[in-house]
DNA sequence: GCGGATCAC
DNA sequence: TATGGTGATCCGC
């Protein structure tokens, strides 16, 4: 459907949810202000605006607590969680795919363009489809005035009073859409449509085979007459910014619609195709993916009189930006390179992510994150505010990936049925209502030979307040009878409950899930074969191969395509996660098992694993030193690591000359970063100063950038300049928050603008060691493996402090048994030895996420 | 497994 | 007069 996510940096969010802010008033049109107003007072008063004013209540206290979580959070924590987003971000980075062209196809106007062509009296005039109660689209007319989808009718009137409101035609648009389906089958066989009017099309594989096509297997036909405009990048620009002008010439066309061709108009005679007359009429449309989107727009128009905005992209997050850029009637295209995807996340609100909703984007701005490079930038502290798979999601998009793949249908999970009414407290009514829906439940049940065990009954109160009831039996649900047995008995203590007092309804619904048929059975049995046959094909041939197969072989249960929507845990539970080792691969593995936005991650990941167990030996980079490490098992280039950081102490172990060569500068330095830490004024910074950070200030200096916090964490004892000015100081630790305080200065650093940085070489202030790299996420990573040891250290201390040095404060005291605590689960976990006899295991563990 | 919330269309 | 319906997911219990 229409794009009704508008942009807020408004106040009013009401306002926003009729999607009204991003009104650009054309003459005729109405100003924001105005319709502002005009929503505002066809609003006020209204039990619905009762219930939005308490539900944005509980959206600003969850605002409110995640800011309390954030005060309390240590520089210690997030430079911590700065280590292992960036691990994960580094191997997101590595396992970048931009093999695939995502396109991503949306109608404009879906419903409303069907009406206005089918009924030329609508041309010209604002008009919406939908009912007094609900508008479900709008022509871009009616937007001038406001007018939107998810908006009530009467309100829209108010806006509009001219507006034509059409009851909709869902048997239409239905056949309509399977028209533009297959078009879209020729590009992608397996493409996924999200909705009548909306797709998206995997065409990797159709742009290979369409280099060898001749020219005539890419000519098309115009029936109209029209001489045939090919859209040119400048010419669409312009005409986006005209709003007075029609939108399409063929959807405004004179000419009625019967006139219109139908069928391909590829299938002509010869002698036709061949006619003078014809070829004039005729356009050959190019080899590249642009072509190809513009070649399948021209054809659903020349096909259904109607025009889509396409996305191109290498991933479907990207292509649906896209496809909303230069809405309507045009396409745009990230081309498929890092920079390019870069530059264009840079900048995009994070609004226009599908998956970022009011909610949430409220509550990223109240961390003063707008944009994906803010998402970037934030992405430490958003490990510590959001679950993890939130803030999985996040990195993903702030490093601008996404699914390549496009997930086939999976099983439903659930049907229902409800429905809105005015006002209903007869009990009998209700149960009788109830009835019904179980009637029209079973109904859609049969249709599909579905079987539920858990039925889940919604009531909605004339306040709006929405309240849901399940119960699971254990047999299996398909009858009218047998599903509101359950029902029945869950409706019955909802009035029980509320007695004397009726329920005072104006919502039903009843809902079935927990299915249990043959059908699911056999279909993960499939998918668990065509699992394992990925898994081996990816053996032989690891890398983006993998999705293809994947989405042509198996459906995973997690394969279905779904939203998804982010809550925040429960801060003990996040932190103590931070507080262990950053275990990756674990965390990872269960993230990725439920959730979505991080399929493609998972894919890479099983690729990378796949690799990984057949031992082949491969080149990799060493994240340490950045010497590409040829022909070696992952094993020993793990070992090559591992010396690496442990510093030429254990070099001997490394078989890598390259290594020692890289370090020997650095290595009294590394030395006394190791072993020279003062016992204990550099390392209880944590008691003064982090303590401080809880304060006032707190809420403030800890999230608008890790630098404030750096900055105060080094404050007491070491000013940064005394540490800038040298580097090569014996104590790590104001070293460390330097290092920090640096890296977040260059937060600003987008890492992703440039892939290489020219004429400046990257020195790691940690190490103190020119890298061989000119990529800054690598840089940044080489950096925060430097610290780490800082960090290890400082646990260490904080440990010790501990023990010899109770504090009087019993906040404090909690606070160094937590650490104490983390400390001992570290050593349980991962097998962190204390001892400096004995070789770190860390910095292996550390690494190992690199590669499993 | 349940219930509330969020999100998309 | 009057603010939808369907499906999915996530999170905290």
């Amino acid at each position: 459907m229409d794009n009704t996510k508008e942009k807020n940096n408004c106040k009013d969010d009401l306002l926003l949810r009729m999607g009204l802010n991003d009104n650009k008033a054309g003459m005729e049109g109405l100003d924001k202000e105005k319709i502002n107003k005009i929503i505002m007072d066809a609003t006020k008063g209204s039990r619905f605006y009762g219930n939005e004013l308490k539900k944005e209540k509980q959206v600003n206290q969850r605002i409110e607590s995640m800011m309390q979580q954030k005060a309390q959070i240590t520089s210690q924590q997030l430079r911590k969680a700065q280590l292992q987003v960036d691990r994960l971000a580094m191997d997101l980075e590595r396992n970048r795919n931009l093999n695939n062209t995502i396109v991503h196809v949306d109608m404009d106007a879906f419903y409303a363009a069907v009406e206005m062509r089918d009924n030329p009296e609508l041309k010209d005039k604002p008009i919406a489809v939908g009912s007094m109660s609900m508008l479900s689209t709008s022509n871009y007319h009616a937007r001038r005035f406001g007018v939107r989808a998810a908006m009530p009718g009467f309100i829209a009137k108010r806006l509009c009073p001219q507006l034509i409101i059409v009851p909709p035609n869902f048997d239409k648009y239905r056949a309509v859409s399977k028209e533009v389906k297959e078009i879209l089958a020729e590009y992608d066989p397996n493409f996924m449509a999200v909705s009548l009017d909306e797709a998206y099309l995997n065409i990797t594989q159709h742009l290979e085979e369409r280099q060898s096509w001749p020219e005539d297997k890419r000519r098309y036909f115009s029936k109209t007459g029209n001489p045939i405009k090919i859209d040119k990048p400048g010419e669409e620009a312009n005409r986006l910014s005209e709003d007075e002008q029609p939108i399409s010439p063929l959807l405004f066309e004179d000419s009625p619609p019967d006139l219109q061709p139908h069928g391909n108009p590829f299938q002509l005679n010869p002698e036709e195709r061949n006619s003078p007359q014809t070829l004039q009429n005729s356009v050959v449309f190019g080899t590249s993916a642009e072509e190809v989107v513009k070649e399948i727009r021209f054809r659903i128009e020349q096909k259904t009189t109607l025009t889509a905005s396409a996305g191109i992209a290498p991933n479907t997050m990207l292509a649906k930006v896209c496809s909303d850029k230069n809405k309507p009637n045009g396409q745009y295209q990230i081309p498929p390179s890092r920079k390019a995807v870069m530059d264009f996340i840079k900048d995009l609100p994070i609004r226009k992510v599908s998956g970022i909703g009011k909610v949430t984007e409220k509550m990223l701005m109240a961390l003063g994150i707008v944009t994906c490079m803010e998402l970037y930038q934030q992405r430490a502290l958003l490990s510590l505010l959001f679950s993890e798979t939130s803030w999985h999601y996040f990195l993903h998009i702030a490093l601008g990936l996404g699914s390549t793949n496009l997930a086939r249908d999976g099983e439903r999970k659930s049907m229902s049925v409800e429905r809105t009414f005015s006002e209903i407290s007869n009990t009998e009514e209700q149960y009788s209502l109830c009835q019904e829906l179980c009637t029209e439940l079973a109904h859609d049940l049969q249709k599909e030979g579905l079987k539920g065990r858990t039925v889940t009954v919604k009531l909605k109160n004339v306040d709006f307040e929405v309240k849901t009831r399940a119960s699971t039996v254990l047999s299996t649900l398909s009858t009218a009878e047998e599903i509101f047995a359950v029902a029945k008995e869950l409706l019955r203590t909802e009035v029980n409950a509320a007695s004397p007092h009726p329920l005072r309804l104006r919502l039903m619904g009843v809902r079935i899930s927990t299915f249990s048929n043959k059908d699911a059975k056999k279909h993960q049995q499939r998918g668990i074969i065509g699992f394992l046959q990925a898994g081996q094909r990816a053996l032989s041939s690891p890398g983006c191969s993998v999705d293809r197969i994947d989405k042509t072989e198996f459906v995973k249960p997690s394969e279905i395509p779904h939203k998804k929507s982010f809550f925040d845990k429960k801060r003990s539970e996040r932190l103590s996660n931070h507080q262990d080792t950053p275990r990756c691969e674990v965390v990872n593995q269960r993230a990725l098992q439920t959730s979505q936005p991080f399929r493609a991650f998972r894919k890479m990941r099983e690729s990378l694993e796949t690799s990984e167990n057949s031992n082949n030996c491969q080149t990799f980079t060493c994240p340490v030193c950045f010497r590409e490490q040829e022909g070696v098992s992952l094993e020993a280039f793990n070992e090559h690591v591992d010396a690496c950081l442990d510093g030429p102490s254990t070099s001997e172990d490394s078989k890598m000359p390259s290594y020692s060569q890289a370090s020997s500068t650095a290595a009294g330095q590394k030395e006394d970063a190791s072993h020279s830490i003062p016992p204990c004024e550099h390392c209880d910074y944590e008691d003064g100063e982090v303590e401080s950070v809880d304060g006032a200030d707190g809420a403030e200096t800890v999230g608008q950038s890790l630098t404030a916090v750096s900055a105060d964490t080094t404050g007491s004892n070491h000013s940064k300049e005394e540490h800038s000015d040298a580097p090569d100081q014996s104590c790590p630790i104001p070293l460390a928050n330097e290092a920090v305080r640096m890296l977040s200065e260059q937060e600003s650093i987008w890492p992703c603008t440039d892939d290489v940085v020219t004429g400046q070489a990257l020195v790691c202030p940690v190490c103190n060691l020119e890298q061989k790299t000119s990529d800054l996420t690598l840089f940044n990573v080489h950096v925060d493996i430097c610290l780490n040891k800082g960090i290890i250290q400082e646990l260490r201390n904080n440990e010790a402090n501990s023990v010899s040095q109770p504090k009087e404060s019993s906040r404090s005291a909690g606070r160094l048994q937590k650490a104490a605590g983390r400390t001992k689960r570290l050593g349980q976990r991962t097998k962190w030895s204390t001892s400096k006899k004995t070789k770190p295991q860390s910095p292996r563990h550390t690494l190992d996420v690199f590669f499993k």
